[in-house]
DNA sequence: GATGAATGAGGTTTCATTCAT
DNA sequence: CATGAATGAAACCTCATTCAT
């Protein structure tokens, strides 16, 4: 039986506890006897903080994107562009590289339902539209060549998305320098020689 | 009432009932009774062909990661490499973009049990190999870069599969050539210029 | 596909073949699948000989005990009598010892539905009357005690049960000849020395 | 809706509603449905106290034997020996004619699974066990004649359970007291006067 | 605010039985 | 007469949610 909290203290334990059983069980797999029980806490107090299951899992998830977006930092005209982009991507590369993270914004996420989807799509249409608004400041200032390049900054996403996927989700090795490195000599030089 | 069937197609209809099925409500929201009352079978005909709901999705997991396997052609040293590639880019790509196929690589199939992540694990790792193969290939032909060349296909793999899911599952409109053609901008010139 | 044969015998061969099953994983786990495959017929041809899995139950069970009352022989007054009786009590003991025969009697019959009861409980019936009779007859000729004898002839019927029982049932080694002998001994001279 | 109640409460009555459904219906008939039905109780309730049909019923099977079992008293050796006998048999003789005990102990019990056949072997072994050894001891103080004395036990428990049987299962008119008389003369003096 | 026993709709699975071929 | 695919009622069990204390 845990003592009356602050809510707001009582609120952070749950959600830490979801994010946990979350990450290690899935949603589905995930009861909320396990999220009570990874927080120390009763059945009902559980539903005097949170409305439902998919409620808590919705509130982790916007976190979870939060935390991940704000890991970019808005890129400064007046510094070394690539130096920035180089640390953005290293930044989100790393923070999602923590298993826990990639697999809620990866795989548990997507088909829970209307709600999560529409989290995930603004996450992920967020995350398109700001490498395509640095594509298009590269561009204006000759940097970036020419093309589609809404296309281009989804297949910029895509390439740090499957990195992160294969090394959190299907347990391979990833090591986030190389793939830094990789994806900046593939975005300089890319990949074949004519 | 059904009349009776020769198994193979009884088989047959009953999963491409569930592959619709599934791809539509993901595998935790569909029942049984939707793939039955789809297939416009009992509920007992159901069970004299498959063991369980998840024997059905994983069996029809594995006939959609065969087709899309199988929508790769094996590259011709003799001919132009790099239409070879275009074009099994192009035919991936637009295999893929069936929303039902997207559906389950994508979402669907991760998580629900150790069997269906071990087929997705397979897919993806292969697909990853022979990315990776066939870079490895240009390397000795010398049309490809040096580099971390396992990265480099992660690489090439994340960028078709961030354009699929962005257009098949959030639901933003994806031109299969725009994102060929791109991709090929992309793996010939880069992004920037130095 | 078994050839059409004559309808008694396949009557026949499908109850040898319940009676086996029956026998060997009891009524409820006996599932009308079992049958057929041991009888090698298809579902349809069961249908055809009766009408239900309960009736077949219960055509085995009338033969099985038609054949344990069957290996009792009425006794001839003008013989040895105690002879007689002790040549019965063995041979019903044998029979009954085969396991097919003790678990349909004494486990898997009881309570499977009302017929059912009913020829056990006619059987058994039959047999305490029998050996109240024989009794009896040993009371007119002097050769039995005063007492009430139809419990007597519960407990003699006991007597024979329990070591079947025992020895088919529970798993313990049961020898015909010793159990006739101490039976015998109980009978003339009871247990207990006053 | 049943209010709150401590859980040792709820348990017994849940244990006390499935002896008195199984007894009636036996294993196979009943259904947790007619167990909550009779209980009061919501079908979740069920299964927060017991895992399974199966796990019920085995409590209820230990339950029953235990009592059965404490229906007899040792052998105190400096009083009346055949009084005490007397007692035991009708000790358990009453208690087993209970139909709810006959039934489950004759009946049902057997062939549900591995571990209820486990309970009634070692609950039988028991009895036999017990009455042998009483058997022994009265040899060694010479008021048991010579004989198979393990067989002899059997034959003895045989005796009461046919009785109990006979009457509660077979609807006999069974009257305690006759049986308890006839056993004890057929203890002394057998049937038999040669 | 905290508790946890109780709830019951809904899910998966079984298997005796039917009937068109 | 034999077949076996199809049937569907009914069984068991789960777990998100409620609410009286």
């Amino acid at each position: 039986m845990s003592r009356s909290l602050p809510a707001e203290q009582r609120r952070n334990q749950l959600l830490d506890a979801a994010r946990m059983v979350f990450a290690r069980d899935g949603y589905h797999r995930a009861g909320v006897s396990d999220i009570i029980e990874q927080a120390g806490v009763a059945r009902g107090t559980f539903y005097n903080y949170f409305d439902s299951k998919r409620a808590i899992f919705h509130e982790v998830l916007v976190v979870v994107v939060d935390d991940l977006a704000g890991s970019v930092q808005p890129i400064d005209v007046g510094g070394d562009i690539l130096a920035q982009a180089r640390a953005n991507v290293r930044a989100v590369l790393t923070a999602a590289l923590d298993p826990q993270v990639a697999r809620l914004l990866l795989a548990e996420a997507v088909g829970v339902d209307e709600e999560g989807d529409e989290v995930l799509r603004a996450f992920y249409g967020d995350a398109v539209d700001r490498i395509q608004t640095a594509l298009e400041l590269g561009r204006r200032l000759g940097v970036v060549r020419e093309g589609d390049l809404r296309v281009a900054a989804r297949c910029v996403l895509g390439m740090v998305k499957e990195n992160v996927f294969l090394g959190a989700l299907m347990g391979q090795q990833v090591d986030p320098d190389a793939v830094v490195d990789e994806i900046y000599a593939f975005m300089t030089q890319g990949l074949l020689k004519l």
